[in-house]
RNA sequence: GGGCGCUUAGCGCAGCUGGUUUAGAGCAUCUGCCCUACAAGCAGAGGGUCGGCGGUUCGAAUCCGUCAGCGCCCACCA
C-alpha cells in the first residue's frame, strides 16, 4: 500500500459495487422506514457548492440511518424550473436565430424537451461522485407522468373546492420574461434613484401648482387623479380642484383620502391605478378608470391615451420605460414644469429569475387562497410536531403565515404544466379572455369534447414542488397505495432557509391536505456557502470552486468533510480550500492507521499490563463518544459530532492508543490486543461512514474477509454494548487514571522540548506512587519509585502529585527557579480567590452543598501544591 | 417601519435550565523534530478582562435592562 491515500480509483470502484448490489435501493419491508426526498435541483443546472453541503447532509443522515437498521430511502429527482428552463431554451433559440413567438407552443416544447433531455440528469452523475446514495431507481422528474397527473388533479381538486380562482389583480409582472410572478418571486433591493417634484397646473387657478412628487415620471401618461390627505392643512386650498397631468394635458380630479401620509413628500400623490398596487386600491375604491401605458415588456404604449392627447405624447409610443423616464424629465424642465429632483432611497422590486424591474401589471392570473391552506400549516410547526433546526426558522415561518396573501400560480410560459382549464371556444371569441364568464370555464384533467380552448398559462414551479414527497410515491393518484404508507411522512428535510416560503411552508400545507399528515418530522436548515471573504457565492463574482475539481484534487471524502466540520445548522459557512484539505489529510491519516496496523505480525501472547490498560481505556473511550455521538446526531449537530469523531481519531486512537500498543521494530502483537485493536478500528469507521462514506468502505473491506455485497452501511451487529461497557466504569475512574497519565507523559515531553533533549535519549522520572509502564514506553524513562528526587531536578505537577526528572548538566537552576515562582504565584492567585468565597458566610450558606465542598477541595489541593511547589523552590536554592 | 438573530482567541465556532481547579476544541501562528504508519506528519507552546454600560445574585460568558455594531426576514409611504 501506498503512503498516500489515492481516492480516484477507490471512490469509482466503492461506488459501483454499491450499485451493483442495489445497496442504495429500498422496498417497503418489515423496518421501520427512512425516508429523504432530495430538494430537486434545476433539471438543466450543474452542480455548485450549495448542492454539495446540502446532498453532503442528506447522504450523512440517510447512511446512519441504514446503519440504525433502518430502511432508509433517499428518493432523486429533478425540477423542471419552469422561468429558469424556459429562459435557457429561449437564449439557446435566440442564438440559433429563432425567436419564441414564431414557434407554436408544440414546436417550443419540443425544443424545451431536447434541450432538457441533454443536459437534464447531468446533476445528477455528479451527485453519484459525490458519494450520494439516492435510490437511483426512483429518480423522478417534477413534469414525468406520474407528477404531471398529480399537479393536474391537484389543480381541478383545490378549483372544486373554491380554493383555486381565476382573478383580475395587480401581479408583479416580470416585463423580460413576460409573465406574472408570486410575491415571493420578488426581490426588494435598495436604490439610489431620484424624487422628482413634478408640477400640475390647477385649472381652477391658473398660475398656481400643485406639486407632487415620485419616483417614477414616465408612469404620468396614466395619472387619473391627484390624492391629498383631507387632513393636510398645506393643501387645503386644493379641494375640489382639478390639475393638468404635465406634458400630456389630461385634466384629473384632486381626490381625497387618508392613505396619503401627512407630511410626506409634497402630500400630493399622483394616482395611476394601473401601475402601482396602492394606486390601484385607491382607484378601486373611487371608482376610477385605468389607462394602462406599458406593452407586456415595459415600453410605452399610447395607443391607450386618450385621442385627443396623441399628440402630446405620440412621441413616447415605443418608448423603453427608463428611457421614457428620462424624456419625459428632459421635456418637462424645458416646461418649467419640473420644480426639483433630489436623490433618494428607496425599493425596487427585481424579478428572482430575470432580475428584470417588476412592474405592476393588472392582469387575469389563477390564483390559490392561502387562508386555509396557512390554517392548516401554522400549528404543526409552532408545537413541533415538525421540528426546525434551527429553531429560530420558526418565527420566520409564523410571521409568513400569519400575514398571508393568495398566491399567483399562473404564468404566461409555455414550459410546465398547463393549466387545465378550458374555455368555449366560441364565447371566447365573443368575450376575449378578459371578460370570458367564469362559470362557462371548464376546469378538467382531460380535455371536454367540443371546441374548446385550454388555458394559455403555465403553472408555478412551486405548484408542483409542493406535491414533492407526495407523487414521488403517487400518493395524489392513489393516496392509499403501499408506498405512500410506508415512506410518508418523511423523515427529514435538508434545504436552505431561502425556499422556508416558496417550498417548506407550502409542502407543509399540502401534506396536510392531501395526505393528512405532516410531509416530514425534521427540517433541517443549511447555511449559505460563502468565499472566504464572506461573500455569497456567484456565477458572476467567478469565487465559486467547481465541486467536480475539487473532488478530484481533495476526494469526495475530503470535499465532505471540509464542508461538513465548519457546518451547524443554519450557519453561513466560509468555505476555503483549506477546509477540504484538511479533509483529505484526514483521509489520508485514516489510510495510514489502517497500513500500520495491517503491518503488524501477531503473536499468541499474553497482553502485557500495558496493553490491557490501552485496550480497556479506548474502549471506555470508544463507547462514551459512541453515546455522545447519539446525542448530538439526534440533535442534527452534524459538525460537532463529526469534530468528536475526528479528535477520536487523530488524538486518542492515533497519538495514544496506537503508541501505547505498538509493539517494537519488528515484534509481533499479542493477537488479543490486535483483535481488540481491529474491533476499534472497525468501530470508528462505522462511525466515520456517513461523512466519509469511500475510504470507510473500502478499509472495512481490507480488515477482515467480508462476502460479496456486505457493506458498512448494514446494521451494527458487533458484540458490543455501550452502554454496559460504560458502566464498567461507572465513575470514570479509569478513564481519569489514564487521562493523569497522559499528562505525566506530556510532563517528561515537556522537560524534553525545553531542555531540547532527543526523544530517543532516556530519562529517569521519580514518581512518588507507582505508574503505569505505559508511562515508560511514551516517554523513554525509567521510573523510580518513591525516590528522593536531587536538586537538579525539573518537576511537574499532576493532580497534587509531583513528578520530577533529574537533569543533571542540562538543569538550569534560575530558569527552573523562575518557572516555579510563576507557577507558586499563579496558585496562589488561585487560592486567594478559592478563599474569598469561602470566608464568604452568604456564600456557604447559600450555594448548594456539593459546590461549597467542591471549593474546599480546590482549597485543599492548592494548598498542596504550593507546599510541593515551595519545597521545590527550596531545594533548588540550597 | 415591523420582526428575528448575532457579537467568546488571528479566523469561523461550541459553551443546554447561572457555580465542575478561575473560559473550550478545530484551523491558523510559533518552537523543535524526516523518530521505519502518516512532513497531507510527530512532539510541544503561545493566544481571549466572553461588544460597552448598568442591574439581579453569595456567585454571570450564561438571567434582566440599556447602548453600540453586524446580519437575516417581512412590509404598498408615493
Amino acid at each position: 500500500m501506498e503512503s498516500k491515500y489515492n481516492p480516484t480509483e477507490i471512490e469509482a470502484r466503492r461506488y459501483q459495487y454499491w450499485l451493483d448490489h442495489k445497496l442504495f435501493h429500498s422496498t417497503p419491508d418489515g423496518r421501520e422506514a427512512f425516508t429523504v426526498v432530495i430538494p430537486p435541483p434545476n433539471v438543466t443546472g450543474v452542480l455548485h457548492m450549495g448542492h454539495v453541503l446540502n446532498e453532503t447532509i442528506q447522504d450523512v443522515l440517510v447512511r446512519r440511518a441504514r446503519q440504525q437498521g433502518k430502511n432508509a430511502c433517499w428518493v432523486p429527482g429533478t425540477d423542471h424550473a419552469s422561468i429558469a428552463t424556459e429562459a435557457k431554451v429561449i437564449g439557446r433559440l435566440e442564438e440559433q436565430g429563432i425567436h419564441k413567438h414564431d414557434l407554436t407552443r408544440e414546436e417550443f416544447l419540443k425544443h424545451a424537451w431536447d434541450w432538457t433531455e441533454e443536459h437534464g440528469g447531468i446533476i445528477l452523475k455528479q451527485l453519484r461522485k459525490l458519494g450520494c446514495s439516492c435510490d437511483w431507481d426512483r429518480t423522478a422528474f417534477t413534469m414525468d407522468e406520474t407528477r404531471s397527473k398529480a399537479v393536474i388533479k391537484v389543480f381541478c381538486d383545490l378549483y372544486k373546492k373554491g380554493l383555486i380562482y381565476r382573478g383580475l389583480r395587480m401581479v408583479n409582472w416580470d416585463p423580460k420574461f413576460q409573465t406574472a410572478l408570486s410575491d415571493e418571486e420578488v426581490i426588494h433591493q435598495d436604490e439610489h434613484s431620484k424624487f422628482y417634484y413634478l408640477r400640475y397646473q390647477v385649472v381652477e387657478e391658473p398660475g398656481k401648482y400643485a406639486v407632487v412628487a415620485t419616483t417614477r415620471p414616465e408612469t404620468i401618461f396614466g395619472d387619473i387623479a391627484v390624492c391629498i390627505n383631507p387632513k393636510e392643512e398645506k393643501n387645503q386650498w386644493l379641494k375640489g380642484k382639478h390639475v393638468v397631468v404635465p406634458g400630456v394635458g389630461r385634466v384629473i380630479p384632486i381626490i381625497e383620502d387618508r392613505y396619503v401620509e401627512i407630511g410626506f413628500g409634497t402630500g400630493c400623490l399622483k394616482v395611476t391605478p394601473a401601475h402601482d398596487m396602492n394606486d390601484y386600491a385607491l382607484g378601486q375604491k373611487y371608482n376610477l378608470k385605468t389607462i394602462d401605458i406599458f406593452t407586456p415588456d415595459a415600453h410605452l404604449n399610447m395607443d391607450t391615451v386618450e385621442e385627443e392627447l396623441q399628440a402630446n405624447v405620440r412621441k413616447y409610443h415605443g418608448m423603453d420605460r427608463f428611457d421614457c423616464r428620462k424624456a419625459i424629465v428632459e421635456d418637462l424642465k424645458a416646461m418649467d414644469l419640473v420644480e426639483k429632483i433630489e436623490d433618494y432611497e428607496n425599493k425596487v422590486g427585481y424579478s428572482q429569475r430575470s432580475n428584470a424591474v417588476v412592474e405592476p401589471r393588472l392582469s387575469l392570473q389563477w390564483f390559490i387562497r392561502m387562508q386555509h391552506f396557512a390554517d392548516i400549516a401554522l400549528g404543526p410547526v409552532m408545537n413541533d410536531d415538525i421540528v426546525f433546526y434551527p429553531s429560530k426558522y420558526k418565527n420566520t415561518y409564523r410571521n409568513w403565515l400569519e400575514n398571508i396573501k393568495d398566491w399567483c400560480i399562473s404564468r404566461q410560459l409555455w414550459w410546465g404544466h398547463r393549466i387545465p382549464a378550458y374555455y368555449d371556444a366560441d364565447l371566447l371569441a365573443e368575450t376575449g379572455w378578459d371578460k370570458y364568464p367564469d362559470d362557462k370555464i371548464i376546469v378538467s384533467e382531460t380535455a371536454p369534447e367540443g371546441n374548446y380552448v385550454q388555458d394559455e398559462g403555465a403553472l408555478d414551479t412551486w405548484f408542483s414542488s409542493w406535491l414533492w414527497p407526495i407523487s414521488l410515491f403517487d400518493g395524489i393518484e392513489h393516496p392509499d397505495n403501499d408506498e405512500i404508507k410506508y415512506y410518508y411522512p418523511t423523515a427529514d428535510l435538508v434545504t436552505g432557509p431561502d425556499i422556508i416560503f416558496f417550498w417548506v411552508a407550502r409542502m407543509i400545507m399540502a401534506g396536510y391536505e392531501y395526505q393528512g399528515k405532516m410531509p416530514f418530522k425534521h427540517v433541517y436548515f443549511t447555511g449559505i456557502v460563502r468565499d472566504k471573504l464572506g461573500r455569497k457565492m456567484s456565477k458572476s463574482l467567478g469565487n465559486s470552486p467547481d465541486p467536480l475539481v475539487l473532488i478530484d484534487q481533495y476526494g469526495a471524502d475530503g470535499v465532505r468533510l471540509g464542508i461538513l466540520l465548519s457546518a451547524p445548522a443554519g450557519n453561513d459557512i466560509l468555505y476555503d480550500d483549506a477546509l477540504c484539505e484538511q479533509g483529505r489529510n484526514f483521509c489520508n491519516k485514516i489510510w495510514n492507521c489502517f497500513r500500520l496496523i495491517k503491518g503488524w505480525e501477531t503473536a499468541d501472547t499474553e497482553a502485557s499490563m500495558g496493553d490491557r490498560e490501552a485496550v480497556t481505556w479506548f474502549t471506555l473511550l470508544l463507547a462514551k463518544t459512541e453515546k455522545e455521538i447519539d446525542d448530538l446526531m439526534s440533535k442534527y449537530r452534524l459538525s460537532e459530532a463529526l469534530m468528536l469523531i475526528y479528535k477520536l481519531f487523530t488524538d486518542e486512537f492515533s497519538s495514544w492508543y496506537l503508541e501505547m500498543i505498538k509493539p517494537a521494530y519488528g515484534q509481533p502483537i499479542c493477537q488479543k490486543t490486535y483483535d481488540s485493536t481491529l474491533i476499534f478500528f472497525e468501530r470508528m469507521l462505522r462511525l466515520l461512514h456517513p461523512f466519509m462514506p469511500f475510504i470507510t468502505e473500502e478499509l472495512w473491506h481490507n480488515i477482515a474477509e467480508r462476502e460479496d455485497g456486505a457493506t458498512i452501511m448494514s446494521a451494527d451487529t458487533m458484540d458490543w454494548n455501550a452502554d454496559e461497557l460504560i458502566a464498567m466504569d461507572p465513575k470514570g475512574e479509569f478513564l481519569q487514571k489514564i487521562e493523569d497519565m497522559k499528562q505525566v507523559i506530556t510532563g517528561v515531553r515537556n522537560i524534553r522540548a525545553s531542555k531540547n533533549i532527543a526523544p530517543k535519549e532516556q530519562m529517569t522520572l521519580i514518581a512518588p506512587v507507582e505508574v503505569s509502564e505505559l508511562v515508560r514506553k511514551l516517554a523513554n524513562c525509567t521510573i523510580e519509585v518513591g525516590k528522593e528526587k536531587p536538586a537538579t531536578a525539573a518537576s511537574f505537577i499532576v493532580g497534587t502529585t509531583e513528578y520530577s526528572v533529574p537533569l543533571d548538566q542540562f538543569i538550569n537552576v534560575d530558569e527552573e527557579l523562575q518557572k516555579l515562582q510563576a507557577d507558586l504565584e499563579h496558585q496562589e492567585k488561585f487560592l486567594k480567590g478559592v478563599m474569598a468565597k469561602l470566608q464568604n458566610e452568604r456564600f456557604v450558606q447559600n450555594a448548594k452543598p456539593e459546590i461549597v465542598e467542591l471549593e474546599r477541595k480546590k482549597q485543599h489541593d492548592a494548598e498542596q501544591r504550593i507546599k510541593t511547589i515551595q519545597e521545590s523552590i527550596a531545594a533548588l536554592k540550597k
